[in-house]
Parts: structure tokens; sequence; C-alpha cells
DNA sequence: GTCTATAGGCTGATAGAC
DNA sequence: GTCTATCAGCCTATAGAC
């Protein structure tokens, strides 16, 4: 996993076309505006459907957002996984999995923008099962910081604090990342890496 | 600045009592929900205020939330501006300015979550108006950053990623602190402000 | 699997009495 | 300065033809 690597599969990989143009512009228009902001004639519009097909497709707005949700989560955690089982130290494996978070992020899969403000206004049900999708993508984070805590690589202040400052320094990246921009992904990534480590006190 | 210090001056202090029921309405829940999942109805209703009288204060929808970021950001660039020069060092004035941004992000003014999405979905010049009066809020920080450089107090990797990074941290913080957390808000910036010094290579 | 037509309710906003 | 009443338009969702 490196800059010339292999690029994540896309989350809606294997769809049928139609289903893949709605997965596409639900995405999009979600991740921009927000799930609120956003009416299911301007996704279906984008999409290229009507509002009656669209719901061929998914059996009301939140079941689109919670099935858009589950295959981002999907892919994410995939390649998270892989990011943080390649390398030989828990140092590599860190590097590994920020460059692949912020990759992630940059493209329109961006998983955690949309798990944010959105999470309070679904139901309780799909509430519940979207904080458990994103504990699982965490649990990645939490076990390699254990393992680096462990072999003595990383001396974090706090471990727990350590995990969601280096979270949210990833997902910052989304916010102002553009592809003609001063630094390119790699090189951002790279620096996002050092900052991580910084923060954990790697020796 | 400490834990034992004065409070920040509300955002809506000096205000008729009417106009702040409506304000502290209309933060609390654009900050919880968002903009544009929070109805008119429901911030009057909050407010114990009836449309209609909520019209005498704002003309529109957009109108409420911008004066609301305009308080929001006041009294945020204040707390900030005060903390970022009290202190003898920029380590310390660093120090100052995380702790006074965490308390910022995990009181209810939050002018940070509010200012994500929502830019969106709102009109070009309100939207030119809260990129302005973020950015002059983030060059509190750029030249704190930029005079712990100058004296070699700083050593980032990248001095604008290290500025992203460190606000990102403090804004996390909102998303998960409870009062009756694990630690207390001030041990919590304490951590907070050791790892933005970690990143910032201070020696 | 895609369409048109429409139901029923909520939205932001306004008019005008008091 | 607060209220009631109301408008026009948009919303999610459904019914049923093809």
């Amino acid at each position: 996993m490196n800059s010339s690597g292999k690029a994540a599969k896309s989350p809606d990989a294997g769809l049928a076309p139609t289903e893949q143009r709605l997965m596409d512009a639900a995405r999009a228009l979600f991740a921009t505006k927000g799930y609120s902001a956003v009416g299911i004639r301007e996704i279906a519009r984008e999409a290229s459907l009507t509002i009656g097909s669209l719901y061929h497709y998914a059996s009301s707005k939140e079941d689109l957002f919670l099935k858009l949700m589950r295959r981002n989560y999907e892919s994410a955690t995939r390649s998270a996984r892989e990011a943080a089982t390649s390398g030989s130290t828990p140092a590599e494996r860190l590097a590994n999995l920020v460059r692949a978070h912020v990759t992630l992020e940059v493209s329109d899969s961006n998983v955690w923008r949309l798990n944010r403000s959105e999470l309070e206004v679904i139901s309780t049900e799909a509430r519940a099962e979207l904080v458990a999708l994103r504990d699982e993508f965490e649990q990645i984070w939490r076990q390699l910081i254990e393992d680096g805590v462990a072999d003595g690589s990383f001396t974090p202040d706090d471990p727990v604090l350590a995990r969601f400052s280096i979270i949210q320094m990833c997902n910052g990246v989304a916010l102002w990342y553009r592809p003609d921009g001063r630094l390119s992904l790699d090189e951002i990534a790279a620096v996002i890496s050092r900052q991580a480590l910084a923060l954990l006190h790697v020796a």
C-alpha cells in the first residue's frame, strides 16, 4: 500500500449500473450538503431517475442513506485492515493506516463526514447500526495503538485521546484538500503520519 | 486563563431576554441537528415564541443563523486572542489557546460544528462572511505558530498542516466529550496541549 | 424496472389585528 | 412586540399503469 499501489475497490463495485448511479449521486450530495439538506428529488435527478424508480431501490430516504453508509464502511474497513497489517513495525503500520484513511476521506466515499451530525436526525435503530460500524472501524486503530504501546514503540500521553486526535487529524484533510493544492495527497499523508507518530512519542 | 479562571462571557450577553432565549434555542438546535434539519417552528417553540414573533428578531432563517454565528465568532475570537497572549513562551501560550478552544467547543457555543457542512447550504454572501470570520479566528493560531517557529520553540514538519491538525484535534473533543467522562475538561485540555506540542516538535 | 400522478403533511415566510 | 391565520411551494412516500 503506497502511492503507486492499486486504488481501493469502489464501495459500489459489483452493483447494477442504475443502482451504482443512484449510490454515486446520493453519496456526493449527502457528503456535500448533509442528509437533511438533500431531497430525494435532487438525488433522483442527479442519478437520471424518477422518484418512483428511486423507491424501487430503497424503501425510504433513510434506507437509502443506510445502504450507502454500509457500503462506505465495508470498503473503508476493508482497506484499513489491509493497511494496518502491512508493515513490519507498529510505526510502519500506522503510517500505512494514516495514508489509507486520508485517501478514503479525500475520495467522495467520505464516510466520516456523513457519520456526524446526521446521527442526530435519523432513527435510533439506524443510528445504532452506524455507531456499531464506526466502532468496528475505530477498533482497527485501537488495536494498532495498543500493539505499539505493548511493544514499547508508542508512548502516548493517553492512548484513547491519541486515537481520537489522530483520526480527527486524518478526517480534517477532507475539509481543505484540493487536487491542485500545494502538497500532493502522498505528501500530505506523509506529514500527517509524522505528526501522528510525534503525538505517540515514537522513539 | 486556567481551570479556576472566570468563564468566557456568553455570546448572548447584553441581549434582551426574549432575544437571548431565541439565540439560545437556535444555537442548541442548530448545533445538534444541523442547519437544514431544524425548522423555524421548532426554534420558536423551544424559545417559547410564535413564528410571527421570531420574524420580529430575524428577517429569515438564514439571517437568524448568521446573527448567531456572528455572536459565536465574536466571543470565540475574543477569548482566543486573550488566551494566545497570556503566557511568557509560545509553548505556554499555545497550551492556553488549546484550553480556550476546547472549552469553547464543548460549550454549546460550538462555532466549528456549525461552520462545516452548513456552508454548502446557505447563500454565497452568508458563506463569504462566515469564511472570513473563520479565517480571522484561524489567524490567531497561525500567528502563534509562526512566532514559535521564529524563536525556535516550534519545529513542525509543516506549519500549515500543523495548524490544521491541532485545530482539528481541539474540535474533535466536542464529538465525544461528556461531563461525567473519564477525564475532566481540564485533564483533556492538558493532554491535547501536550499532543499539540509534540506535533510541533517542541524541544 | 421505470414511469406519471397525487396524497398528505411540513416548510419558510407574510399580512394584519391587537 | 406578540399574536393568529394563511399562502405557496416543497417534502417523503404511495398507487398503479406500462
